[in-house]
DNA sequence: CCCGATATGCGACAGTCTGTAGCGTTACAA
DNA sequence: TTGTAACGCTACAGACTGTCGCATATCGGG
């Protein structure tokens, strides 16, 4: 359940923000919207990729794959972000938020109002599935 | 001032904890204390190119270098963090956050009570040098 | 039933990053 | 001055990534 995802590269990241965006999408879709124009065979390779590393899977229209994510965005962020908090600080978050608020790049205002955004999330998902 | 750190490679990694951990030390005192056992050239590459990844800093000391961390573990870790963020979500903190709850990595009473030591740590912080 | 247009996967190749180390060079000490 | 200890430089193989070319399989039309 806590399988630790691969790292992506610049151009795997880029796909992968495609893939969350614009729900379920082809190889051509995502050549289209993609930044930089690629060779089909390339867009399809890193896709593949992508579904290797466990980001996405894909289901089978006519003869077309249709990609979608395997995970949510926040919660492979939250993953990443559970990797980096172990990696450098023992699991210790509060280690990190004190470095952020410290790093100006949080303040407590700030950190109060997600508080309150996270119990009211949690509400809500509590209500609908519990 | 927010230059991003490259990242790090596993054995890199572990020197820099070890650099974190036992204050200034110099490539010896790190290849005794590794894990494994390397050669000295080994471990000096790895200092060499921690300091030019600018994760630590040497000084002289006779004709010995002294290695120690650029910048604080928390930092560095909220930098991370940060890039995350900005990466995954567009730099939404709080549907990182809201992830992790998600995925019961965190909680609100911990939030709460991380809101607080932030507080609690930037008064004190704020005390000493303002 | 055969053919062309498609969609797919596989294999490849170069460039970069990382782990690991051998070596030549320089400086201090006896 | 010469051996020893500390240093940086260069190297090299193995993984990961960006980018494709190409052989193959499949759907629709003649």
């Amino acid at each position: 359940m806590d399988d630790r995802l691969p790292e992506l590269g610049d151009l795997e990241h880029e796909v992968m923000q495609l893939v969350w965006a614009h729900g379920p999408v082809t190889a051509e879709i995502v050549r289209e919207k993609l930044s930089r124009r690629l060779k089909e065979s390339t867009v399809r390779t890193v896709l593949r990729r992508l579904e290797e590393k466990g980001y996405a899977r894909h289901t089978v229209d006519g003869r077309t794959y249709v990609y979608h994510a395997a995970e949510e965005r926040s919660r492979v962020a939250a993953k990443a972000v559970q990797r980096i908090v172990d990696w450098f600080c023992n699991g210790s978050m509060e280690e990190v938020l004190v470095g952020m608020v410290d790093n100006a790049m949080l303040d407590q205002q700030q950190l109060r109002t997600l508080a309150d955004q996270v119990a009211k999330a949690k509400k809500a998902r509590g209500v609908k599935k519990e």
